[in-house]
Order: structure tokens, then C-alpha cells, then sequence
RNA sequence: GGGUGGCUAGCUCAGCUGGCAGAGCAACGGACUCUUAAUCCGUGGGUCCAGGGUUCGAUCCCCUGGCCACCCA
């Protein structure tokens, strides 16, 4: 234990035995620090001292400046800062030795009046103070902030404490989420809860986690995406649903990924994949307003402009306006690993000529996409929950939606007709003995699901990590989550 | 999986060519009744990530391992 720790312990039992309990109980505030400055920052010093507004406020103590018969300190709530002014000659004596005795991050109730300093800050200038809680380990550098990335992330409570544009990275995460159920609910969607222990993944091309349920003695999988119990409910005639919930997946962790994450689904009875992309452009528009009050805003210094219409372009078309390679006309397997081959584009054996295309669009074209575009049309072969677009069956009606380079959104028209969803299903289990391990499963249960009528359906998935993140500015989606997925240390 | 960088006081960081471990904030004692990164005087505080090696001597050089970050596939 080193000698913060030490006196921190003896300050609490020097508080015990003056009978002031230093790990206290309820405490009833008037105000929050906020509401302090909304009711009393425009008004002058003067007349501040003539109308005596007396108020309670508390929170942690966060820097303290004065140390002779009378003190300044910092207190934060959840809304902010305010200043504190305890007077020895006020507050009295023993009231005085428990504000000086005080460390930075303990946590203090104050009456007082509102008042102005000299140079003008909002002020509560204690008639009392009330000792909350003692802080037995002392706080992160008050000016430099916790700048070390792995203490941020394990210890994120010290983040939050000491960075501030972290605490209101945090919020506006939460304003985000709010604002996409707003969208939603106010366009008919009703918010459902599905199960997160599946006896099946799918509904999405990754590996799941594995677990075990000891009374049905059955191993069950952790869900990698909401998409095919929620089309279920389209099947129940709930027509309009959402869910923004947890997925995991087993795979690896960069600045983009993390094994949990966040998704959205919303499924619409009716919608085609064009609606969908009115609804997807609604959404993110929605969001920035409320976070940002506006579409445009700039993302690690690169210009995004959410409130134009989003560019449309075929896949197709994308990769024939990058790199001159046309994929209309009708080719062979051959043909088109012959075309890879030109363009040293990797593939595997099992691959057919649509896995090439895609691989041509991500290899290509991707990174390319800067402002907010809608690629449509992908590949059969990757899209096996999508339907076939009605004019050339090699490609669906599915779309993602990029931004920057990078993926904010998958959609598409459901595939509704179980024989032909019996047949992909069946395709990506052939994909699987070839050796795509992230290839669906046959979903049985779904097509019998199917099988009973889901009427035309639009689908839509958005990661809601990666849309905080684009609202935010973060560079990192751990910067978007509070505990984002660490090694354990080792003893 | 590969590469690069980081890990030193509670926090933020220095530490030269290998020679007694440093600063600021925080803490402690003192002065100070409008401060705001408060100021001034004084004091204490270290498993230099861990283990091994080289050396008279290692925070520093070498090896192995741990955790983290970034880049690449």
C-alpha cells in the first residue's frame, strides 16, 4: 500500500470517529450542476447577491485550489461541473476541517447560495457541508487526464471520471440508440426482444461462440445475428419489427471489430430493398440530427454529408467504373477466374463466379466509396437470405451501405420463398464441406416457417457500434464500447 | 499469423554511451479569506511488466514470456 492509500485510510477513520459515517447514505439535491448554470449563469454578480437563492448540490469533489480559512473546489455530477466557495468563517470550524481534510474524488453534499465570483463563475458558496463518500485511492492526473490506453479500457470508470469528452462519448452513444427507436417507433415498428441462445446460428456468415446448457444437456450457440428469428415474427404478422441487440461472433479484434457488438435489425412487411434504403437514409439522418443537429460533419478530418440523398450504384457497375472490368455479360467460372487471375485477385476453389465479383468489389471498389452510397445487387452465391433480383437471377436485390471506405449497413428484399431459400441453404452447405467454415447451415425449422406465407419483407442490419463511432469521431469501436472484449492479466 | 512501438512513483512523462532513480500533478507538514492547471517554503513516495543471461555493475544490452497499441495479411 503506498502513502496515498495509507492516509486515505486514516482521513476514514478519522471521519468514524467524529461519528460521520465516510461511506454515506441517501442525499437529497435540488439541483444538478446543470440546471445551476441554466438558471443562474445569466445573471450578474449583483443581483445574484441581493435575491439569495439557497440550493443543494452534490457530487465528486475533482480539484480543490485554497488552503487557508477558505477554499475552492470543483464538483461534478452527472451534468457537469460547478464550483464550490467554503468559507471557515460560515461554515464553521468543524465543518471547515471536513472540506480541508477532503481529497480529490470523494464525494460531497453542499448547501449554499448561489453566488458569482470576480471573475464572474457560478459559485455555490457553502453554508454546509456533508461528507458522501470517501475515495480510498486517489484520481487520475486532473490535467492530463488517464491517457494509458489499456487502463482506459479495463478500468473505464477512471476514463470516465477523468476524461470528459469520453464521459461524452458515452451519452451521446446512448442519444444515438434513443434516436434510432425514435425513427423507428414512429414509423410503426413495434421493438421485440428474440433469444440470444441458439440451438442453430445463421443469419449471417461468421464463426459463433459455443456453449453448453447442463439441464437440456445441448450444446447452444451464443447468436451471430437477429435476422432469421425476427423474420419469424414477420411470418406471426407482426409486420413492422425491430430489435437492437447483442451478436457475437468468434472472430478476431481490431479497430472495427470486437467479439460482442451491437446490432440493429428491422424487418418491414411490404418494404422492397429500395424502401429500405429510404428507411436506412432516414435512420442515420435522424440520429445525426439529434447527436450532432446536422448531416454534415467530419469524420478523423474527412468531410461526411448525410443529408444529401445517398449516392445508388449497382455492384456491377461499381467494379466496371474502377477497374474497367465488366461482369454484365453472361461468363463461365473459367472465364472469370481468368479475369481474377489478371487482376491478382485471390480465390478459393470452391468459389463461383459471383464469390469473384464480390471479391473484385471489396478488393477494388470499397475503399473508394467515400460519401454515403448504396451498393446494390450483390451475387447470389453471398447472399443467401436475399432474393433474387426478378430480371437477372445471378444477382439479388441487396444493398450495403458504405461511407468512408467502410460498411455501415446490410439490407435486402427477404427471400420469401422457402423451396428457392431450401436450395441456397443447401448451396452454402455444400460451401461448407468445400471448406467455408463461416458458410450457412440449413435452417429446417425456418424454411418449415416460410412455408406457412411471409408476405414480401424489407430487412435491414446496421451496426450501431460503427454508426456511434461515425457520429463520435472515434477512431476505434473500443472507444464506443464501455467494456470492450480484453485479455485477462495475468497474476 | 507477421512487423513496429509501448510498459519507470497514484496519474502524466523524462532518464544521455551501462555507473547511487528524476520532474510536474497528486499526497504529507507549514503560510495564505475571490481561487480556477492557485501560489510559496519544506517532506515523503519505486517489484523501472516478469523471468533468465552478459557484465565489476543492467531501467538501459541480449534471450524468453506477459499485456497493450498501431500497421500489414
Amino acid at each position: 500500500m503506498n502513502d496515498q492509500l495509507v492516509v486515505r485510510r486514516e482521513k476514514m477513520e478519522a471521519l468514524r470517529a467524529e461519528g460521520i459515517d465516510p461511506f454515506g447514505t441517501k442525499f437529497e439535491r435540488t439541483h444538478l450542476a446543470q440546471q445551476l448554470h441554466d438558471k443562474f449563469d445569466q445573471i450578474d454578480k449583483e443581483t445574484l447577491e441581493s435575491q439569495l437563492s439557497e440550493v443543494t448540490v452534490a457530487g465528486r469533489m475533482i480539484s480543490k485550489r485554497g488552503k487557508g480559512k477558505v477554499g475552492f473546489a470543483d464538483l461534478r455530477d452527472r451534468s457537469g461541473k460547478i464550483q464550490l466557495y467554503v468559507r471557515k468563517d460560515v461554515v464553521g470550524e468543524d465543518n471547515y476541517q471536513i472540506f480541508k481534510k477532503a481529497d480529490l474524488g470523494d464525494f460531497l453534499g453542499i448547501t449554499g447560495e448561489v453566488m458569482k465570483t470576480d471573475t464572474g463563475e457560478l459559485t455555490v458558496k457553502a453554508t454546509h457541508v456533508t461528507f458522501l463518500t470517501k475515495a480510498l485511492r486517489p484520481l487520475p492526473d486532473k490535467f492530463h487526464g488517464l491517457n494509458n490506453v489499456e487502463q482506459i479500457y479495463r478500468q473505464r470508470y477512471l476514463d470516465l471520471i477523468a476524461n470528459e469528452d469520453s464521459f461524452d462519448r458515452f451519452i451521446k452513444r446512448s442519444q444515438i440508440v434513443k434516436a434510432v427507436r425514435e425513427y423507428l417507433d414512429n414509423e410503426g415498428f413495434t421493438e421485440v426482444e428474440t433469444s440470444s441462445l441458439h440451438a442453430q446460428p445463421g443469419g449471417a456468415t461468421a464463426k459463433p461462440f459455443t456453449t453448453h446448457h447442463n439441464a437440456l444437456n445441448i450444446d447452444l450457440y451464443l447468436r451471430i445475428a437477429l435476422e432469421l428469428q425476427l423474420k419469424r415474427l414477420i411470418v406471426g404478422g407482426m409486420e413492422r419489427v425491430y430489435e437492437i441487440g447483442r451478436v457475437y461472433r468468434n472472430e478476431g479484434i481490431d479497430t472495427r471489430h470486437n467479439p460482442e457488438f451491437t446490432m440493429l435489425e428491422s424487418y418491414a412487411a411490404y418494404f422492397d430493398f429500395k424502401d429500405v434504403m429510404d428507411e436506412t437514409e432516414g435512420i442515420f439522418r435522424h440520429a445525426a440530427q439529434k447527436v450532432l443537429h446536422t448531416g454534415k460533419f467530419q469524420y478523423q478530418g474527412q468531410d461526411v454529408d448525410l443529408d444529401q440523398p445517398f449516392q445508388r450504384i449497382h455492384m456491377v457497375d461499381a467494379i466496371k467504373k474502377e477497374t474497367g472490368v465488366d461482369f454484365w455479360p453472361e461468363m463461365s467460372l473459367d472465364q472469370a477466374r481468368q479475369l481474377a487471375d489478371e487482376h491478382h485477385v485471390h480465390y478459393e476453389s470452391y468459389w463461383q463466379v459471383g464469390h469473384i465479383i464480390n471479391e473484385f468489389f471489396e478488393q477494388f471498389v470499397e475503399e473508394t466509396l467515400q460519401q454515403p452510397t448504396f451498393v446494390y445487387g450483390h451475387p447470389i452465391e453471398v447472399s443467401p437470405l436475399a432474393k433474387k433480383n426478378a430480371d437477372d437471377p445471378r444477382f439479388t436485390d441487396r444493398f450495403e451501405l458504405f461511407i468512408l471506405g467502410a460498411e455501415y449497413a446490410n439490407a435486402f428484399s427477404e427471400l420469401n420463398d422457402p423451396i428457392d431459400q431450401k436450395v441456397r441453404f443447401e448451396e452454402q452447405d455444400a460451401e461448407r464441406t468445400a471448406g467455408n467454415d463461416e458458410a450457412h447451415g440449413v435452417d429446417y425449422d425456418y424454411i418449415e416457417a416460410l412455408e406457412y406465407g411471409m408476405p414480401p419483407t424489407g430487412g435491414l442490419g446496421i451496426g450501431i457500434d460503427r454508426l456511434v463511432m461515425l457520429l463520435t469521431d472515434a477512431p476505434s469501436i473500443r472507444d464506443v464500447l464501455l467494456f470492450p472484449t480484453m485479455r485477462p492479466e495475468q497474476e
